[in-house]
DNA sequence: GACAAGAGATACGTC
DNA sequence: GACGTATCTCTTGTCA
């Protein structure tokens, strides 16, 4: 009996494949066609023949018109560009061909082709078929049976057969339905199945492999955590009709005809013209052999040439409908008048103009985002509402310098305000060309971040809030974020001026506004007096920068380089094969699967065993590779993001380092640090806190640092008013230690180092506002010794408890909380039904006056020492701080009377119920100082 | 299908 | 509790 063996073409699946593949070097014969599609698709065929020999075969084709999945998905292919003309007139040549082969092509009206394959395939499994789809699409996997195949053409005429084992296999699933499910997640981007945005194959897969398929999937989501979890439930009607339009049809209404499937000779006759016309020379000869065409060979039976047929294309649907018209006014519906000032003469009429102005926006465009390498494209400036001027900036930097120098005095006037939106910028690259900005400030951002220190600041932000006004977007002019982006210098200066003045404009209009707010508010102080004034401290701070020694940093580079590549060894050694440390996914399978070495190993939320050095540091002693890990996690930490890292930042032209210290990040009013953070710069480890030893004074100069003691609980002390904290830090005493006394009630000269210890941490855990449960975890102790130790810290000092009762009870009533200069902290949430929500606001009601008033402090005690250096002429600068330390970069013969400011100033910054006290020290690097 | 860019998760440095 | 950065992994868009 002859084995029955039928294959399936998806014919569009190929077809589409073949012209990609041939996209580079397309064929093109003399008449100019290009034949790639065909070309390939007949090689294909070919091949098959050849190779596999089929007893039966057929070619599926998608109808012309919409089918079932467009009835019921008007966006279904929708995004799919127009078939490409030489797809759309390769198409009937192909069908001609296939013809002449004598295979039957089967086309039914409302189904796709993999519909028709897929019932074919099902019913000539019940007659007994091995069938095999030919095609390279993976949505045919769910089809996949016993008897059904998946056959896959490769590059290079070789096939890949895919049956149950190997689906199953490919995604790590049961059965091969389940493709359906995996489809239905991730969508199918050439189908234009949505999916679940935000899930790919990888996540697909593995929440299949969990849950068994959407349904039950669906029906648990309360089991996901995190971003998938919003995610699926948020699109679950998605998600079904995504699984409905990827389920191919076996019930599409067909015969199954065994007879007009099987496989028939070639007709010679009628293939070799078409060939010919095609001019497909080897392929005549090796499907035809070389027979010449005899000369009355009839034309395809229409008569016409192959090529004159290209069918009209598709009507395209209707667009899908614009998202709704956005109530926000642009530059286009509000009236403004923006001047081009392109002559010197305009430029020093403009320059009069600002000189005698009380006050003036301004802005800079430049050529890109680190304002101590930029160079000036344009300035812009805005005097009045809805009129703005804009400077173009010659390339040439001589010239440039010239341009700026115009506009030097009104920039320097110190009688006049200066209002810049991230206003820091604009005066480090002025200062780069020569020009110190001088009087009063006035930054929107910071504005709005005391106005709302949790929302964003950014200009098209606030325009939007307080103006209902959106800005000329500057993709508009340097195009999308990515390689090919623009510089602002490449966009012509007719585009830039309209966008830069709108620039100045809209700051000047933000200004306005946020003016009031802060009146409203009664923010006007801690703006004018502190925030503005440390703006320039900032600035200046960060145009001096800092030196390190990169000699230093090389040879603890190399030393680590060569240590962690010795460890990684030693790790492969223990693990029996070789795998990425860094990953830390793999690290979880190395130890917890392949060594086995915990049992019961805590996952994270993506359901990953979780690595962290806290997990690790417990599981220590089961395998000498759980040490290992930790140490070369620790050494790549220090290379990957200081030691090789720093180098890199130094800017070429100053040598130095110039960090970025961010005045509108954190919620508590804390600055932050960033390019490098240098607030995050080990200190605890001893092998980390070498770093240190790389940051330098200049020549003939010494890094000082002072930082201030305990300047947290001195604030909790005071805020509270709690009577045995305020003693114990009049007295002097260690707080800790004393804390501790308290708590056990013992002597404090009879306090152990662990009693200490855990009275440290409870310090701190109130400061941070950490939970019980946070206490327990930090000091690896049970949840009730932790509660035990908290109730006798309130024992100890109640009137701290109280003072945390008042803080939560505060917020309630305004719906924030204050720090000793009035910066607010919002908190919505201390009304949430939610306990884990309200309890985080409530953590934060507490914490954020303590973080907050200590931030104020240090800010103070800045604005005041940058002023008393100005004053007394000395060269030394103020050139980090870190928090609750502040370091400088000092000549030798100014020591000690900075020693004095910095400490006087530190301690008196603001009156307290207890003191301050500033801890300094001095050395020849920054670990020395410490 | 290959590649790059972007986003999210994880881990870890500081105060 | 507050941050910023590096790395890995996965998704998504682009270009053939």
């Amino acid at each position: 009996m002859q084995e029955k063996r039928l294959f399936l073409l998806d014919a569009y699946a190929l077809i589409y494949r073949s012209y990609y593949a041939f996209i580079k070097n397309p064929r093109i014969n003399s008449k100019g066609i290009n034949t790639s599609a065909v070309l390939g698709f007949v090689n294909t065929l070919e091949e098959l023949l050849k190779k596999e020999n089929p007893s039966h075969i057929a070619v599926g084709f998608d109808p012309q018109g919409p089918t079932f999945r467009h009835e019921a998905y008007e966006q279904y292919k929708a995004q799919r560009e127009e078939t490409p003309e030489v797809i759309r007139y390769s198409v009937p040549i192909i069908k001609e061909i296939i013809g002449a082969y004598n295979i039957p092509i089967i086309e039914v009206p409302r189904f796709e082709a993999d519909d028709v394959i897929g019932t074919l395939a099902k019913l000539a499994e019940k007659e007994g078929f091995d069938t095999y789809m030919m095609t390279p699409d993976k949505d045919y996997g769910q089809l996949v049976s016993p008897h059904i195949f998946m056959y896959r053409p490769k590059f290079g005429g070789d096939f890949e057969i895919l049956g149950p084992e190997e689906i199953k296999a490919k995604y790590g699933i049961e059965s091969p339905e389940q493709v359906i499910d995996i489809l239905g997640l991730m969508g199918d981007s050439s189908d234009n199945i949505p999916g679940c945005p935000g899930v790919g194959e990888k996540t697909a897969v593995k929440l299949i492999a969990d849950f068994g398929g959407i349904e039950n999937l669906l029906a648990h989501t309360d089991r996901l955590k995190g971003a998938l979890k919003t995610k699926i439930e948020s699109n679950r009607e998605q998600i079904e009709f995504s699984r409905f339009l990827a389920t191919i049809r076996t019930d599409v209404p067909l015969t199954f005809d065994e007879e007009a499937l099987r496989r028939e000779p070639v007709n010679a006759e009628k293939l070799r013209p078409i060939f010919e016309e095609l001019e497909f020379r080897s392929l005549t000869e090796r499907v035809l052999g070389n027979k010449p065409a005899t000369a009355t060979m009839p034309k395809p039976a229409t008569q016409r040439s192959l090529f004159d047929q290209a069918e009209q294309p598709e009507t395209s649907e209707t667009q899908a409908a614009q998202p709704a018209e956005s109530k926000l006014t642009d530059i286009h519906s509000v009236p403004h008048t923006y001047h081009l000032v392109d002559t010197t003469e305009k430029m020093w009429d403009l320059a009069a103009l600002l000189a005698c102005a009380p006050a003036f926006a301004f802005d800079s465009e430049t050529t890109g985002i680190d304002p101590m390498s930029v160079e000036l494209v344009g300035l812009s400036f805005a005097l009045k509402e809805h009129e703005a001027y804009y400077v173009p900036i010659p390339d040439d930097q001589q010239k440039a310098r010239e341009t700026v120098r115009i506009f030097k005095s009104a920039l320097e006037n110190p009688a006049s305000l200066k209002i810049g939106q991230n206003i820091k910028y604009d005066y480090i690259v002025l200062h780069n060309y020569g020009v110190e900005v001088k009087g009063n400030l006035f930054d929107t951002m910071v504005a709005h971040y005391l106005l709302q220190p949790e929302q964003y600041h950014n200009m098209d932000y606030l325009a939007n809030v307080y103006l209902g006004y959106k800005p000329v977007a500057i993709e508009e002019l340097i195009g999308p974020k990515g390689k090919k982006q623009l510089s602002m210098r490449q966009v012509p200066i007719e585009q830039i001026y309209q966008y830069a003045a709108e620039d100045a404009d809209v700051t000047l209009q933000l200004k306005n506004r946020l003016e009031k707010e802060l009146t409203r508010e009664k923010m006007e102080k801690l703006f004018y007096e502190m925030e503005m004034p440390l703006t320039r401290v900032l600035a200046d701070m960060e145009i001096t920068g800092v030196n390190v020694d990169t000699a230093e940093l090389k040879s603890s580079s190399d030393l680590l380089t060569r240590r962690m590549g010795e460890l990684e060894q030693e790790i492969y050694q223990l693990a029996g094969t070789t795998f990425n440390v860094s990953s830390a996914r793999q690290v979880g399978e190395i130890l917890f699967e392949r060594l086995k070495i915990d049992e019961k190993a805590k996952k994270t939320k993506t359901g990953q065993y979780s690595t962290t050095e806290e997990i690790l540091e417990k599981l220590r002693s089961r395998h000498p590779i759980v040490g290992k890990i930790l140490d070369l996690r620790g050494i790549r930490k220090l290379l990957s993001t200081y030691i090789n890292a720093l180098p890199e930042l130094i800017n070429p032209r100053t040598g130095k380092i110039h960090t970025s210290f961010n005045q509108t990040v954190t919620a508590t009013g804390r600055l932050s640090s960033s390019n490098p953070n240098l607030q995050n710069i080990p200190i605890r480890d001893n092998e980390g806190r070498e770093i240190r030893r790389a940051f330098v004074p200049d020549p003939g100069c010494l890094f000082f640092s002072a930082d201030y003691s305990q300047i947290e609980l001195r604030i909790m002390a005071h805020l509270s008013g709690d009577r045995h904290m305020i003693e114990a830090f009049r007295e002097g005493s260690d707080i800790h230690a004393a804390t501790a006394a308290k708590i056990y009630k013992v002597p404090i000269d009879e306090v152990t180092s662990d009693m200490r210890r855990k009275a440290k941490t409870a310090n701190f855990g109130i400061i941070y506002g950490i939970s019980v449960f946070g206490l327990a975890e930090r000091l690896n102790i049970p949840r009730s010794e932790a509660k035990v130790l908290i109730d006798g810290y309130f024992e100890s000092y109640p009137q701290i408890k109280e003072y945390m009762n008042k803080s939560i009870e505060v917020a309630r009533e305004k719906g924030y909380v204050e720090t000793i200069c009035g910066r607010k902290r919002m908190l919505p949430d201390i009304h949430s039904h939610n306990s884990v929500v309200r309890g985080y606001a409530e953590r934060n009601a507490i914490n954020a006056p303590i973080q907050g008033s200590a931030a104020d402090i240090i800010k103070i005690a800045m604005i005041r020492i940058a002023r008393r250096l100005e004053e007394e002429g000395l060269k030394s600068r103020m050139i980090l701080q870190v928090h609750d330390e502040l370091n400088f970069n000092v000549p030798a013969d100014e020591l000690d009377r900075v020693k004095e400011i910095v400490c006087q100033e530190m301690e008196n910054a603001y009156p307290l119920q207890v003191p301050l006290v500033a801890d300094y020290g001095t050395g020849h690097n920054w670990l020395e100082a410490h």
